[in-house]
RNA sequence: GCUUGUGUAGCUCAACGGUAGAGCACAGCUUUCGUAAAGCUGAGGCUGUGGGUUCGAAUCCCACCACAAGCUCCA
């Protein structure tokens, strides 16, 4: 290995991961003599090595391994490296009865050409491996790691492969950094939207009602009210026409979108009806879906829920004859759509079955794709700037032409495809912005920029999405009739900056740790009247805060004023009004601001004047400062 | 859907084969209070659901439901 590696901690921590995998995997062969092995990388908080294991493993299990692997390290184990020419590791792989190993060499020698291959050797465990390992195991911390979880995993992640059994360890080069990760990771659930959901009573999701069906309490609901008032100004500032669509449509819709043929996985069951005559529709369909097409004649007049918004707001569009002189044409709906997730994916309001999205369509010409397409990518970068997001990453999710299910998949029209990836890719080099391109991602009608970020827990999700579809207009058989009085069919942009409630609350919530800035708080103002004599002052003081449409409640218990202040901070309520005697008299309120510090005290007009500039402006106030700078 | 876990009062947890308990929250009373938890009293549980083992089950076993961490899939 090269000798500035040496000094790289971030190599050399690498290295320790990687070489505790393979020190887990020697540690399970001697718990489960002959457990076969997958993939054992390592990974960004440590390692993991997948087995098939000839009895199961159980939480119980990781201690004793541990200790086993705790040997292996006092052992002191030097890693020894070889490389083999291609049928010599075979037969070696084969001898060693490792057939996912066996499977994989092959996959290397034959598909990518590779002459030799690696293999390293510590103690009895032999591994194919790229490597680097450190020298010998003695080199590896003893109390620096930790096996975590087991977990099922697809045999290279793929659904139709056998599940394997993965352990997962945790790894740092000292004792110290470990349990500082452990701490910073306790410390960042306490974020987690789920636990500040129940505590600061925002949403709820009964079993009644349905797993992954999010209800809105009271305090949720105001979160929801004031994201749409947001899209509301804003997208009516940048040009946006609202409509409003049914949650249900007949299965011809769906058929005519291709929702059917390429999206049907993820949409609850059709209800049938037998009251309805659908032959007519029937005759429809078969007339407008394209040639050779597969499609069951039983699910054109059924009724769905609606998995998108898209093919309503098609109808809209096609409601009514348009002209190149309306384009492009933007069409934006808080719509509420259902998907049928499988039911090991869902999380809180992160992923759920029911969620209303922050949809809008826009119909375009050719030619406008590119300045709409960065249109849309600033108005996505304004709300981020507004929330103080950072910590996110744009994604141009390309479809993937060697995907062998890519059939069942993506739209089939390669130089489309391409096309409009070029727009994209256009339009994102004018925005200047950095970006990842991942091959495999794309809706199935067209290519897209999605905006990704990670929960508390470190999962990666999308949030927002902004996608060009070069399909489903002609499928629709959409048209505009064009300056040169033709027929053409519009290129159509989908796009949902504020992703869908439930998704993008999730992250505000974990965003703000809960706190939220005035403006989107359930409640902003508490007045805590210092004993029950100022009460009528203080619900004076709330109702002049409502008579402005601000969102102000009194602490109208029985309690110490110490304890109210307590439990309004608890509950990070952004303006605590402290009234008793002297403010009384004076026709003052003292405010003290989540968060800050200092005190002030003021006159109660100019603290409503003060609430409400701070709500116009979304201001999110961290200090005095803040408010004084206006 | 799959793998491995976890389900006890509204919340956080205890009881680990022998009569379900605490703190907070809730209700009543006392107190009327100046900046992060006043005091007393009370109510609240068929231990996720359904079976089984046992003289006896929150505790052991099975199935189902839900949740969590992963895999797959996705906003």
């Amino acid at each position: 290995m090269p000798a500035h590696e040496e000094h790289d901690p971030a190599q050399k921590l690498h290295r320790i991961r990687h070489s505790l995998a393979h020190v887990l995997a020697q540690a399970m062969q001697r718990l489960r003599p002959g457990a076969t092995l997958g993939f054992g990388p390592a990974i960004d908080d440590g390692f993991y090595y997948d087995f098939i294991l000839p009895e199961p493993l159980a939480d119980d299990d990781l201690p004793r391994l541990e200790e086993l692997m705790r040997e292996i390290i006092a052992e002191g184990q030097p890693f020894t490296q070889e490389e083999l020419p291609g049928a010599e590791a075979l037969a070696r792989l084969e001898a060693m009865r490792e057939p996912h190993k066996v499977e994989y060499a092959r996959e290397l020698l034959e598909k990518k050409g590779l002459a030799t291959l690696g293999f390293y050797t510590n103690g009895p465990f032999v591994d194919m491996c790229e490597g680097p390992h450190v020298a010998s195991t003695k080199e590896l911390p003893r109390d620096a790691f930790k096996l975590h979880a087991i977990a099922g995993a697809y045999w290279r992640g793929d659904n139709d492969n056998a599940m394997m059994t993965r352990v997962y360890g945790w790894a740092f080069a000292t004792k110290k950094e470990l349990r500082e990760y452990e701490q910073a990771r306790a410390q960042a659930l306490l974020r987690d939207h789920r636990k500040l959901g129940a505590e600061l009573d925002l949403f709820t999701i009964d079993d009644e009602v349905g797993r992954g069906l999010a209800l809105w309490l009271p305090n949720g609901a105001v979160l929801c009210d004031e994201l749409e008032k947001l899209a509301r100004e804003w997208e009516f500032a940048a040009g946006y026409q609202r409509v409003r669509t049914p949650h249900l449509t007949r299965g011809i819709l769906y058929q005519k979108s291709g929702h059917l043929s390429l999206y049907k996985a993820a949409m609850y069951p059709p209800m049938k009806l037998d009251d309805e005559d659908t032959a007519v529709l029937v005759s429809e369909a078969r007339r407008a879906l394209p040639e050779g097409e597969a499609w069951d004649p039983e699910l054109t007049g059924a009724y769905f829920l609606k998995p998108m918004n898209c093919p309503h707001h098609h109808r809209v569009f096609a409601a009514r004859p348009r002209s190149y002189r309306q384009l492009p044409l933007r069409l934006a709906e808080y719509g509420m759509v259902y998907r049928y997730e499988l039911s090991g994916s869902l999380q809180g309001l992160t992923r759920v079955r029911g969620m209303c999205m922050n949809d809008a369509h826009i119909y375009l010409t050719e030619d406008q794709i590119q300045a709409e397409f960065l249109r849309v990518m600033d108005l996505h970068r304004r709300y981020y700037d507004l929330f103080g997001f950072k910590d996110y990453f744009l994604r141009l999710s390309c479809w993937d032409p060697d995907d062998p299910k890519g059939r069942e998949k993506y739209v089939n029209d390669p130089p489309a495809w391409e096309r409009s990836q070029g727009y994209i890719r256009a339009a994102m080099q004018e925005l200047g912005l950095p970006y990842e391109e991942v091959k495999g991602e794309a809706a199935f009608y067209g290519p897209k920029i999605d905006i990704q970020f990670k929960t508390v827990g470190m999962k990666e999700f999308t949030v927002s999405t902004n996608q060009l579809d070069f399909a489903v207009g002609k499928r629709m058989g959409l048209s505009y009739v064009d300056r040169d009085g033709l027929d053409k069919v519009p290129y159509i942009i989908h796009r949902a900056p504020l992703g869908t409630h439930e998704r993008f609350v999730s992250f505000l919530i974990e965003h703000y740790g809960g706190a939220f800035p005035t403006w989107l708080a359930p409640v902003q103002a508490l007045v805590l009247p210092l004993s029950e004599q100022f009460l009528p002052y203080a619900e004076r003081v709330a109702e002049a805060l409502r008579a402005r449409q601000l969102r102000a409640d009194v602490d109208r218990s029985d309690e110490k004023l110490g304890k109210k202040v307590r439990l309004g901070a608890t509950r990070k309520i952004p303006i605590l009004l402290v009234v008793g005697e002297k403010e009384q008299a004076d026709e003052r309120v003292t405010v003290r601001r989540y968060g800050i510090e200092e005190q002030r005290s003021l006159p109660l007009a100019a603290l409503v004047e003060q609430v409400e500039g701070e709500v116009r402006a979304r201001k999110h106030v961290r200090a005095w400062a803040d408010l004084d700078a206006s």
